[in-house]
DNA sequence: TTGTGTTTTACGACCTCC
DNA sequence: GGAGGTCGTAAAACACAA
């Protein structure tokens, strides 16, 4: 609503635009022959022609056919209920061969898939399949806890699928900050309410300043450490607090994902 | 197996904008 | 006043060391 607004009160924390060029036109309108360049890695992901095809008139069409049913109207009926998505066909588990297509970009060290992982013959030893950076990428296991359930009832939260996840993490490297058309589009294709696809737009900028904020503590950690040693050196100084100023913006987030 | 730390959903309080 | 933002927090889910 006032995206302008924080974003300017935020500027130390998003000194950089983070919107795609191109978010003046409706995300919808980015194209698979031209996704942004920014985030190339994602076009190997069928993005484009699940989610962020054009639907008629904004919503389900005959080309616009979701996977799952249709998003619960009303997320106040708290509780298990007919209309949990327990089978819904968000529970099919994405193995890791799912997420082939996307990987990490060459000699980033980060991508959205572990390399093991997007190599189907590869087993994985003991050491990959512990923590990674992509957790959540990984926990097909998990979908089977997405019953709808609440915290008025046995389950206090749901746990989002990997794929619910991923497209999530899709939309939100192309924008922080999603449309209300992308809200309502993404709820109705990822069988999610519209206010759950807020909250996670919400919980996953505050997750990146988050981890801008300790970005930014641990440089200036060192650069404390380097003015309290000896310099033979002038004028790293000021390249290091450079940096800092480049870690802490939200490019750095998403030259994760850049080649 | 269990204890502990981290991450992930979800909410309430409060704020700003239209 | 309603919608949506941040911030702080609760608690489930999860990873991992002992």
């Amino acid at each position: 609503m006032y995206v302008g607004y924080l974003l300017e009160k935020d500027a130390n924390m998003y000194p950089n635009p983070v919107r795609h060029p191109g978010l003046n036109l409706s995300p919808q309108s980015y194209v698979p022959s031209a996704p942004p360049t920014q985030y190339s890695d994602f076009s190997g992901y069928q993005h484009v022609q699940g989610i962020n095809s054009d639907p008629p008139h904004g919503l389900a069409g005959a080309a616009w056919s979701s996977p799952y049913p249709p998003a619960k109207d009303d997320w106040t009926t708290y509780g298990p209920g007919p209309t949990a998505p327990t089978a819904s066909p968000a529970q099919i588990s994405y193995s890791p061969a799912d997420f082939g297509a996307i990987q990490a970009p060459p000699g980033s060290g980060i991508g959205l898939l572990p390399s093991s992982l997007s190599t189907p013959g590869a087993p994985l030893s003991p050491s990959t399949q512990r923590r990674t950076p992509y957790e959540w990428m990984r926990r097909s296991g998990s979908a089977g806890h997405s019953s709808g359930k609440t915290r008025t009832k046995d389950k206090y939260r749901v746990v989002y699928t990997d794929h619910q996840r991923l497209e999530l993490e899709k939309e939100f490297h192309y924008s922080r900050y999603i449309t209300i058309r992308r809200k309502a589009e993404l709820a109705v294709s990822l069988g999610l309410t519209e206010r759950q696809v807020k909250i996670w737009f919400q919980n996953r900028r505050a997750k990146e300043r988050k981890a801008n904020k300790k970005k930014m503590q641990q440089q200036q950690q060192q650069q404390q450490q380097q003015q309290s040693q000896p310099s033979s050196t002038t004028g790293t100084t000021l390249c290091t607090s450079t940096t800092g100023l480049l870690a802490s913006s939200p490019l750095t987030i998403k030259e994760e994902y850049l080649p």
